[in-house]
DNA sequence: GGAGTTCGATACAACGCTGTATCCGATACA
DNA sequence: TGTATCGGATACAGCGTTGTATCGAACTCC
């Protein structure tokens, strides 16, 4: 898919460029958005011309996709560790917002949810993504109604939800609230306070609730 | 803002392209995007060439802000008439499915989804479209909130969470279901039967937490 | 019914972006 | 040290899009 016809070699100077082009259309995407987003900004960004651009990556879509896989898998796999050392730590499952403000991923806030958006915007128009997409999505789903059901264990309590439906209503939450928080202009540390408030709150009623 | 330097009069005419202009924006914004849709596809698909584009717009960005603001304000008038008809028809305020039925905006849902969809997206970026957007986004919430307030009087509840943060969370998660339905390319029906039952779950937790 | 105005079509100039073909320096390898 | 390959820069052709300037038809108002 994002290789080319004639295969070319895997060296480190190669996946150097690569990487860098793909942070440089994170910002640039992130910035102006994907479809006024040109190829020719993007390598401006990351310091290269478009003759690198076309040795590495088909074109704008191409890279976008594998844009977007890098940066979901990477989301979720921070959750994943998050949630690993959470669990093992015995955290305090009645601290719901301690445990929302747990799930910050590391890196640019504002970035991520900026591009985060795009890529579910593009999801909805475009098969590939969305196939990356919802597989993604359902891995994180996974590791949050992991911590949710462990929560539950620890506190010896039964919901009407079931975990995975439960860690889809915060998962759809936090996304919401963060775009809210975009919208409304907050800087980056008021958006998390925000975040992780609203957030808990959900998080207390599925809890409570059992 | 959306008004051109020399103030046009406003003819019947007049009136009716722009709103055919509209019309047609909407439905291309929605199916490429805002950044990748071309004034002249705009024009063409609305059955107008460019000239009388520039006649009445000044830019496809000042177009956007225009049927952003007549887009969300349609969203919130249909929704407060629904909510009006709702509370005097005392309809069963235990049947939240069927309630949250009866926001369903008509139109067609999938271009609604997209288009604000896209709203949203540019909301981030976009000054102009935060402005209108929160402004019509929190009469949403008013209406929503109301509707929930009256349930929970007939029903003589009284609810940890506001009203407004009960609509909120509503509101978000009828966003965060239908955008996953569209990625996940499920039919108009099959979209409006989830919506309405997860959301409807959504809202029989809010409820039966009292 | 004639003069003025309005609205949209047409024609045009300019620009930006894309994708490719070619070139050149660096690096690896023998 | 010579040779081959690789990776990115440069140059270029072509296209689509933008915005404006001009034109003509239709409508208005006396």
């Amino acid at each position: 898919m994002s290789q080319p016809d004639v295969a070319k070699p895997v060296t480190r100077s190669r996946e150097n460029t690569r990487a860098r082009l793909l942070d440089a259309a994170a910002q640039v995407f992130a910035e102006v958005g994907l479809g006024e987003a040109s190829v020719e900004a993007v390598c401006e960004r990351a310091g290269f011309t478009r003759g690198a651009f076309y040795s590495n990556f088909e074109s704008k879509d191409d890279l976008f996709l594998e844009l977007a896989g890098r940066f979901v898998s990477q989301q979720v796999e921070a959750v994943r560790e998050r949630v690993a050392t959470l669990i093992e730590s015995g955290a305090d499952a009645t601290d719901t917002v301690g445990l929302v403000e747990a799930l910050d991923v590391p890196g640019d806030v504002r970035l991520g949810v900026l591009l985060m958006s795009e890529i579910r915007n593009r999801a909805m128009r475009d098969e590939k993504v969305a196939e990356a997409f919802i597989a993604q999505d359902e891995s994180m789903v996974r590791e949050v109604a992991q911590l949710i059901e462990d929560i539950a264990h620890a506190k010896r309590l039964r919901f009407a939800l079931s975990p995975e439906e439960a860690a889809r209503i915060v998962l759809t939450a936090w996304e919401g609230v963060s775009s809210r928080a975009i919208i409304a202009g907050l800087p980056e540390k008021e958006l998390l306070e925000l975040r992780a408030r609203e957030v808990g709150r959900i998080g207390h009623l599925i809890v409570e609730q059992g």
